[in-house]
DNA sequence: TGGGATACCTGTAACCGTGAGGCATGGAGG
DNA sequence: CCTCCATGCCTCACGGTTACAGGTATCCCA
């Protein structure tokens, strides 16, 4: 969970916020959503099940999430719901990996060198 | 090194990529390589040495840079040059890196659901 | 004399994601 | 009828990367 580190957790914590902003756009179930998101993000990125389930199971137990299973033709499906503090947690998380994208790609434009901010120090 | 998987290196190998990038612009040693980061990201980020100078090594031994050792008023600096082969790595890290980033930023933009790419089967 | 900045290094631990499994149901095809 | 594949859930072991806390040595300034 990252408990103050210097860097923020998104130079590996995509999978989570894809969970919670795709989430919020709709309820699924977790088959579902390790296609969703293939899909959502044009099969550039993709989760194995090893990875998302175990990460829906953590999120639930934090409060992130709720979980209501259903019966559909015989078969299961866990069906998950962001809560409000997911949604806090979600609009957090997107704001950091803004700012660490933005400094990431600004670096890569390489241009802009040493600049200076007036604000600090 | 992620030989082939299923998702590309960019969910933690941003300080390789901030490396090579930074090198390239300007030769530098490790001490001042650490401080680069924190300047050039706006002091977004900030990798520890332990985190660059291990990766340093790393990278020299792949032929990634070339190390060359100077004294300074009695200190002792290496100074890391990206090579030929490096410069290839760097453009392909940076590509994946963009592609990954339009990929997360896509789905936070939401408006987008399920959008079809005609030319994928 | 002490402390802080410079400058290098290593090792341990934690964390995350991968990939390969395991289980069960339902439907399609031979 | 039997088999295979897609669905749908799950767990575990492994590997790689990063964090953090050390350790050494020099130099300069107070």
């Amino acid at each position: 969970m990252a408990n103050r580190r210097t860097n923020p957790d998104f130079l590996n914590g995509v999978p989570e916020l894809l969970i919670l902003q795709l989430l919020e756009q709709r309820p699924m179930y977790g088959y579902e959503l390790v296609q969703a998101i293939v899909r959502s993000t044009g099969e550039r990125l993709e989760f194995g099940e090893g990875c998302i389930y175990p990460l829906l199971h953590r999120l639930e137990s934090e409060g992130t999430l709720t979980a209501r299973r259903q019966q559909v033709g015989g078969r299961e499906r866990v069906v998950y719901r962001v809560t409000r503090k997911g949604k806090g947690k979600l609009a957090e998380a997107a704001a950091r990996w803004r700012h660490v994208a933005a400094a990431v790609t600004m670096v890569l434009q390489g241009g802009i060198h040493e600049q200076r901010q007036p604000g600090i120090a």
